[in-house]
Formats: C-alpha cells, structure tokens, sequence
RNA sequence: GGAGGGGUACUCAAGCGGUCAACGAGGGCAGACUGUAAAUCUGCUGGCUAUGCCUACGUAGGUUCGAAUCCUACCCCCUCCA
C-alpha cells in the first residue's frame, strides 16, 4: 500500500478541487474504509468517456479499498437540477428508472468492480419523508445561502424566475450525503455548490461533513468545448473499437497529455516518462497510439484494441480501404445511374446537391479515381467502391 | 393590468420594397499540408427531374408588377412599470 501522500497525490490527480484542501487527508488517516457518493440522473444514461473522469475516480477510491457508493437520484430526478437548465424535465416512471439503472451499470461496470460498488436510490429515503419532514429540512438553509449559488444569484439579480422547488434539488442532495454518511462526495465542478450544503447538512446533523472532489467536465475531441453529445465532440463508451481509436487519434497533442491524465489508469510518473521521451524525440503519434489502446482496451478488451491499431495503420499510414466496407445495392432505372442519385442512394451524401457540391471539390473517388464529372452516369451490372471524403466509403453493386 | 422591444438559415447576427437562397462571424463539410493530427491556406455550406425550377426569413391573410422588408390579425419571447 503505498503512502497517504501517494494515495492524495493520485487522488487528486485531475480533479478541480478538493473542500477543505487538507481534509482528504484527515479522512485517510482515520485508516477505516470511507464512505465515497456520487450522484447521478436517472434520465437516459448515455456516457461518453468524459462522464468516465469522475467513475476513474470512484475506481481509485475503490482499489484503496474503500466503500463507492453509486447513486441514482430518482428521487431527485422529479425534482430536475435547475444548473444551467431551464427546461422541465417529464417524469420518468419507475419503469423507465430501472432500466435506465440497468444500463448504467452495464456501463459503469467497465470501469468499476461490481462486487464492491454499492448502488443505490435516493428515494428509499426520500420517498417516505414526509411534507413535515421536508419543512423541517429546508429549515436548515437559508435563501442567503441558496442565493450564493452562482447561477441562483445570477438569475435573481438579473430578474429570472427561481421557483422554489429548485432550492430544493441542493437540499434532497445534501441530504442524501446524511443518509449515506457520506465521507466524500464526486461530482462535476457544476455540482460544487449542491456538494457543499451537503457538507453543511452533516454537520447540522451531527456528523462529520464530507469531503468534497470535483472533477472538471472534460474538454471534447475539439479541446476547447466540453465534450457533449449536442456538440458531437464526444467519444460515447459504447462505440466500436475503430471509432474510439479514430477519434482518439484526432485529438490535438496538447489535449493528448489532458486525456492522459484525467482518463488513463497509467500512474502520474509513468506519464511524466512519456511525456519526456516525446520531448527527446518520440514521434507524439505513438504516445497517442498508447492513450488509444488503453482507452479501447478498457471498453472492449486488449484484442479489440490491437486490431483497431492495426486496422488504423494500414487504412491511414499505408492509405488502404477499410477492411469492412458497407455493401449497398441499388436499381437502375434505364441501365445507369447519375453519380449523384448513386451517392445519395447509397446514403454517402444527404442529397443530390450536396453530391454535386463533393464532386465539385473534389472529394469523391470510384476505385480510388478522381471523379470530375458531375454528369457521369454508371453504366448497370457493375460494382464499385465509392468514395466521398476521406471516410465515408460504400461498395455499390448497380442492377 | 399598462408601456415598449423582438422573433431571419445549425448557432449568433446583418438586411428593412426589387441586384436576397439572403452580408458577416462561429460551427460543419471538402481540398492542400500532415501523424485521419493540431495550426495554417483555399473552397463549399436549402432542395430538385440542374446553367433552370421549387421551397424558405414566427403563423395566417392582405397591399404591390414585385415583400424577409409595408399593412392586418394571431402565436411566442424579452425589458420596464403595477
């Protein structure tokens, strides 16, 4: 086991903060498993690799041996979290909820060890509080307090509505780190506010206030925006091998080193030796090669990641067709077809114009030739490999 | 309840009777360069039976030879006052 100083130094590794800065380490030498909380939605869980910085961090917690506590925020989720939101969420039914658990876990579990992660609904104990209960809770926090949240103060100063139930959403939270006896709690950097009342609740209710991490949202593909599926700068943890690694080779160098440290399980000094063996000349393109594998490694397995490698090098390095090209089969009407109807039936382009435009810079190829004529028709009976850019291909048999 | 401002393409944002499929910026796509990088440069960025036609500027009508631009009604958003 290595030592405390260790243990906070890979702990914090990539996070945003830790409240209060020297109380992780406090809670480490009390020598006793902890009790470490994070929170998600119940909505439909789709993940990309940058909700996977904050379930790494879980499974550092885990391996050290101490008591990750997955939590699905049912409850919560009726209430919907008003960061930065305005939307109203639908409620999800409890069907709905189970499922969206199940798909959770088969996702989470990737990553964590399902033998020692505790899962659980905040509203086993929500459910049965009462309208009293939950007086008696908002009770303990002021509108002062709630108003210190940035977005909270925002709004009010710039005339927005609040409506009350969402100075709610930081309560029930809170609360949950009592329930649970939260030692820590993992949340993004947007939950900071909703983790601190939690630290308050404790204390209010006589415990020992949990320790707060957050992570920070990780900077998509495009490395400056954060990566969410809207922006399309994601990679989402269900993705093919050969994907994964295609977008993880796309990434800048400087956004390399960032996924290096926030999503790769190599230890901080390992990294650190890579990093100098670039600096003296390592070609950054076979450290991204390392970052890749791990990273499709970790969602399928180091087979997958191997041929994913390969497959990357023969296509890109040595300019060969992908290996698995989609088959298409379309009709002729008069024993030919326009190129741009072609293109478009074989779903390479969205529609004729668009396939005019493409030909028209260039970009398509039949067999690997150059097309420059926007009126070229094929002749039926024929089959050939089609090309728009530098990644979409199809193989189209004309009958 | 009263007064005012606004709704334009993926987003922001010009236009305020014709030359507007709509300036500009961002994003996206493509080409060059490369490490499928990044940065940079260039081009494109509604659809179609394709050098022309059709559909688009909140919705529905109207005025006009002609409307995103003017008029009327309606819907929605915002600001200020109560």
């Amino acid at each position: 086991m290595s030592s405390i100083k260790e243990q906070i130094a890979e702990l914090s590794r990539g996070t945003d903060e830790v409240l209060p800065e020297d109380g992780l380490e406090a809670k480490l030498q009390q020598g006793r498993p902890l009790v470490v909380k994070a929170g998600f939605d119940p909505t439909a869980p789709d993940l990309h690799i940058g909700h996977t910085v904050l379930i790494n961090k879980m499974r550092q917690f885990q391996l050290l041996g101490h008591e990750v506590v997955f939590l699905i925020g049912d409850f919560t989720g009726m209430i919907g979290d008003p960061s930065g939101k305005n939307a109203t969420r639908p409620p999800l039914t409890p069907e709905e909820i189970k499922a969206n658990a199940e798909t959770y876990e088969s996702q989470i579990f990737k990553i964590l060890d399902p033998e020692l992660t505790r899962v659980e609904f905040n509203s086993n104990w929500m459910g049965d509080m009462d309208a009293a209960g939950l007086i008696k809770l908002a009770a303990r926090h002021t509108v002062a307090r709630m108003l210190e949240r940035d977005d909270f103060s925002k709004r009010y100063k710039s005339g927005q509505s609040i409506s009350i139930h969402e100075f709610l959403y930081p309560l029930v939270q809170g609360y949950d780190s009592v329930a649970l006896k939260a030692d820590v709690e993992l949340g993004g950097t947007d939950q900071k506010f909703n983790l601190l009342v939690g630290r308050q609740l404790q204390q209010d209710f006589g415990q020992q206030p949990q320790i707060v991490m957050t992570t920070p949202l990780l900077e998509g593909l495009d490395g400056v925006q954060k990566m969410s599926k809207s922006l399309g700068n994601y990679i989402g943890i269900t993705e093919s091998p050969g994907e994964m690694f295609g977008k993880l080779m796309s990434i800048s160098d400087d956004l390399m080193w960032r996924y290096f440290e926030v999503l790769s399980f190599r230890s901080l000094d390992d990294i650190a030796a890579l990093k100098k063996a670039v600096a003296d000349g390592m070609n950054p393109r076979d450290a991204k090669f390392e970052l890749g594998m791990e990273i499709v490694a970790r969602f399928h397995d180091e087979a997958a990641a191997e041929s994913a490698r390969q497959e990357f090098i023969s296509r890109f390095q040595k300019g060969a067709m992908p290996d698995e090209i989609p088959e298409v089969s379309l009709d002729a009407a008069d024993g030919k077809l326009g190129i741009a109807h072609l293109l478009r039936g074989a779903g390479l382009v969205e529609s004729t114009s668009e396939a005019f435009r493409m030909i028209k810079q260039g970009a398509v190829k039949i067999d690997g030739e150059r097309v420059e004529d926007r009126a070229l028709h094929v002749e039926a009976g024929s089959t050939h490999i089609y090309q728009v850019g530098k990644r979409k291909f199809a193989r189209v048999t004309l009958a």
